[in-house]
DNA sequence: TATAAAATGAGAGTAAAACTATTAATATTG
DNA sequence: CAATATTAATAGTTTTACTCTCATTTTATA
């Protein structure tokens, strides 16, 4: 992808932060720096407290950007899927054949992350490393339906039901779009997360084959079974 | 599922546990009562204190069973995944026309969960709720790797690998029967999942429809897409 | 450029969680 | 019955996840 957009941000629910870090020096080396620590060492071993010592900075003043780690963690998963979402966006909004269009938007859902020059500040590799090991931690809490109602995971709802609507519009009788959606995006990360820790439960050895296999499932022909 | 085997009991790896708590009352109390308390508090705000409170016992009793919470929970997926297993081959043995077993794997895999009356102290239908709730919480630490290699996820790899030979079985072309199977497995808690707390990323709205859709990926006939 | 306001840094302090260790009481078993 | 193992009660340690206060630096603005 060329640095077509120079003036792009990618915009998140201000519920999320206490004080955007996109609006400071020191928010913005919170975020690389965390996402570097995070990728390295795994969340659960992260501290602010380590930040802070890594960025040459206070404990407490990362605590006036994020209220703790976890919504820090939502901040970083709720970027990853905004720049998910915008491109996919760019790559299929031109393509009028919802075969085609599909297929891009699984290419681009699928295959392996690169480092994108317009932003920067952020390191989309390490950052899709955290998001394939940690998966759905985020999500995993006694919390998560307050959460869900504050709109903390507005963009991956709006990236499933986005992707799912490219499905409705290739397979208009099919009625599962929805769950297809949500199982492809889901899957997309787990099949690296075996890759990477459980090879044995896996047929994917290189990002090709993630395609491939997900291609597979949702251009099938569903064939009725003696049940239905 | 009728009360045919009295005599059974779930093997869990030791080294998962300090002392299996299969062989004490107060073993048991920990499982039965660990699994009400998780499954109504969740796993994050629950400790051993706690649990010792609820049990009438003392904390430091629990770590004479289990190493930490985190220990506990991994001992809990393996006893319900090996449940599962159990249940799999239980309902699949005496089938011998390939598709018909595998209709009935992905039916047994993918069924709302009832209590079974062969294991009296553990309430599945709980142990199902933080198998959803917590989903791979197990395997989301910076120690998944170490702890693969002690072996403490082998009933979940056994599982996997049992479902995908069934799938092999059934489609020998196929070179995805590993990625699928474990999709199919994660994407069967994963929707219950949306179910319980994202209801508009599901289709999903009764058990029934979980089995089918999962049954149409799985029948699904392959397209080959230009790109092959 | 002076001055107020905002942002950051340094450090101490608190509460809870996650253990560990010790000793006493109780149960089991040979 | 004696020895042995198991469990209970309690206190203590370390770490994490914050919170609070105040001093210092940076920035904005008149």
């Amino acid at each position: 992808m060329q640095d077509l957009l120079h003036n792009l941000r990618i915009v998140i629910n201000p519920k999320i932060y206490v004080k955007d870090p996109q609006s400071s020096d020191l928010g913005m080396r919170i975020v690389e720096q965390g996402i570097q620590q995070i990728s390295e060492i795994g969340f659960d071993r992260f501290t602010f407290r380590k930040l802070g010592e890594q960025i040459g900075s206070n404990e407490s003043s990362i605590y006036r950007y994020f209220e703790n780690k976890h919504k820090f963690l939502i901040y970083l998963n709720s970027w990853y899927w905004a720049w998910m979402e915008y491109r996919l966006v760019l790559m299929t909004n031109s393509i009028a054949d919802p075969r085609k269009k599909l297929e891009k938007a699984l290419e681009v859902l699928s295959q392996k992350v690169e480092a994108d020059p317009n932003f920067s500040y952020v390191d989309e590799v390490a950052l899709n490393k955290i998001v394939v090991n940690e998966h759905f931690k985020p999500f995993l809490t006694a919390e998560v339906d307050e959460e869900n109602k504050q709109g903390y995971f507005e963009i991956y709802k709006r990236l499933v039901g986005r992707f799912g609507q490219m499905i409705r519009d290739y397979r208009p009788q099919y009625p599962y779009a929805l769950s297809l959606a949500s199982t492809v995006l889901s899957a997309s990360l787990h099949q690296y997360f075996l890759q990477a820790h459980f090879p044995t439960l896996t047929d994917c050895k290189d990002a090709s084959a993630h395609t491939t296999f997900l291609r597979q499932l949702v251009f099938a022909k569903v064939i009725p079974s003696a049940h239905e």
